[in-house]
DNA sequence: ATGTTC
């Protein structure tokens, strides 16, 4: 079988199939127990990335859980995580499958949401210092930040069922919100009852705050449109100035995490599953311990849901007292990251409900699903898709061939490309910062650190791994995105 | 990602 060139220091020695331009194949021949292919999208660039870690080894453990069906998948911005790799998707059948938390990740829902004002970019820029001095002042960010709604027991549980729908009922949302995010903001059978006190503790002090890491509120404009009619249909026009919040259920969803990978792992054996890493702890579907996670993890998700719309209020907040109702801004979609789902999908030629892990990747929907609303319905799903910083964002809407070949999936960013550590070494804050006002762009950030981890340098260039989405026709590009101010936990 | 080692 061919080995693609992999250059001394890789840390993947393993067989590697180059299927086409965009599809790389690992057998399940290659080691036992793997239950079927692992089939990852890259360019061949791409690929080097992925065996530079252990992206190609935990997409390979993934292949060897019981009741994973077609493949395991990796999208083209793979890099490594706890027990699968960030930027997967495994469907497990619903019967014989399993749920694993590592599948979904630590934090919960993780998401990105889009918010379209408006305004052309020539009459923001004149207030951009303003704008984000201001938004930094309203929207709580950094390790640990807590935010101005104090929650009771009573008020968090209700959180944890109705999500988005909660913040309807005290005006933080309206109904086009509603409408224009992921299961309507409210994942379905959510049991706060299986959510620890120990993560509702770490929570109720954390809605409506960013959080750390890769999470930011990013200020953009549109820079080109690539599909005119779906760009319309999604009321997306060139250089129109754009908001994106991406953040996810903070220190609650991480407990939640945290909580089920302690339960689930030392009942493996009992359940007779066998794998080469403890980080994909597992649980059956139909197994209480499975049943129990799916609840606590729909749970968490309301708990992201919510926190991304406070988040959104915020910013209208600040857009309304600097541009009054000019300010106004709509939401185009808001996507979960980081979430396992009951989905009904075609397998062997049969329509099956299956069990869809996503972490570190986007649902990608075409037109025609019933879970899509409204116009989505006709244009299929809106994709958001954050880059880094310095460089571009992306809106790109599902397709069939995502349903056919990855469970109506696609990537979820561009992908770290190198460690915090590395990151954090190489480069100097002020640094990153004047790069970033060279080319227009306000940062402001609660920490150095928050700034040299994320500097554009340590992530894969997102024009890449987008061309590798559509390359492949699971994703088609409707339009890329600038920044031009960025808040950073 | 994360009260960044209960």
């Amino acid at each position: 079988m061919p080995k693609i060139g992999l250059s001394t220091g890789t840390k993947w020695d393993g067989i590697l199939q180059t299927r086409d331009d965009c599809r790389f194949v690992i057998p399940k021949s290659y080691k036992a127990g793997m239950l079927v292919d692992a089939l990852i999208f890259a360019s061949p660039k791409l690929i080097e990335y992925a065996c530079h870690d252990l992206s190609l080894d935990q997409t390979a453990n993934v292949a060897m859980l019981p009741g994973i069906l077609r493949h395991s998948l990796a999208m083209p911005d793979v890099h490594q995580g706890y027990g699968f790799p960030i930027g997967g998707v495994a469907a497990m059948d619903t019967e014989d499958g399993v749920v694993s938390p590592g599948g979904v990740g630590f934090d919960i829902n993780c998401g990105v949401r889009l918010l379209m004002s408006s305004l052309p970019v020539q009459e923001v820029r004149p207030k951009l210092r303003q704008l984000v001095d201001a938004l930094f002042e309203a929207v709580p960010a950094g390790t640990g930040s807590t935010g101005p709604i104090k929650l009771n027991h009573t008020e968090l549980d209700s959180i944890l069922r109705s999500g988005s729908q909660w913040a309807l009922e005290h005006n933080w949302a309206t109904e086009d919100d509603i409408e224009h995010t992921e299961e309507r903001g409210q994942m379905k059978q959510p049991d706060p009852a299986q959510v620890s006190e120990r993560a509702k503790k770490r929570g109720n002090s954390q809605l409506g705050t960013l959080g750390s890491g890769n999470h930011f509120l990013e200020i953009q404009y549109v820079d080109e449109i690539f599909e005119r009619p779906t760009a319309d249909s999604f009321g997306l026009f060139e250089g129109q100035v754009c908001f994106m919040i991406h953040c996810g259920s903070r220190g609650l969803g991480h407990q939640v995490c945290t909580d089920f990978l302690s339960t689930m792992g030392p009942l493996m054996a009992s359940y007779q599953i066998t794998l080469p890493d403890r980080e994909l702890a597992c649980c059956p579907i139909s197994s209480p311990e499975g049943a129990r996670y799916l609840s606590a993890m729909a749970a968490a998700a309301n708990f992201a849901f919510a926190n991304r719309q406070l988040i959104t209020f915020w910013t209208r907040q600040v857009m309304s007292r600097l541009f009054g109702e000019q300010g106004r801004l709509k939401l185009l979609y808001d996507v979960a990251h980081n979430m396992a789902k009951m989905e009904k999908h075609r397998v062997n030629g049969q329509q099956k409900e299956v069990l869809v892990h996503r972490k570190g990747a986007t649902r990608a929907f075409p037109p025609g699903r019933s879970e899509l609303g409204g116009a989505f319905l006709i244009s299929g799903q809106p994709v958001i898709i954050p880059g880094d910083m310095g460089r571009a964002s992306y809106v790109l809407v599902g397709t069939e061939q995502a349903m056919e070949e990855t469970f109506g999936s696609v990537c979820h960013g561009a992908g770290r490309l190198m460690s915090r550590t590395r990151a954090r070494k190489q480069r100097k804050a002020s640094d990153i910062m004047a790069e970033l006002e060279a080319a227009g762009i306000i940062a402001k950030a609660t920490t150095r650190d928050g700034l040299t981890e994320e500097a554009p340098a340590a992530y894969k260039p997102i024009d890449e791994v987008v061309a590798a989405v559509y390359n492949a026709g699971i994703g088609r590009r409707v339009a890329r995105l600038r920044p031009l101010g960025v808040i950073k936990g």
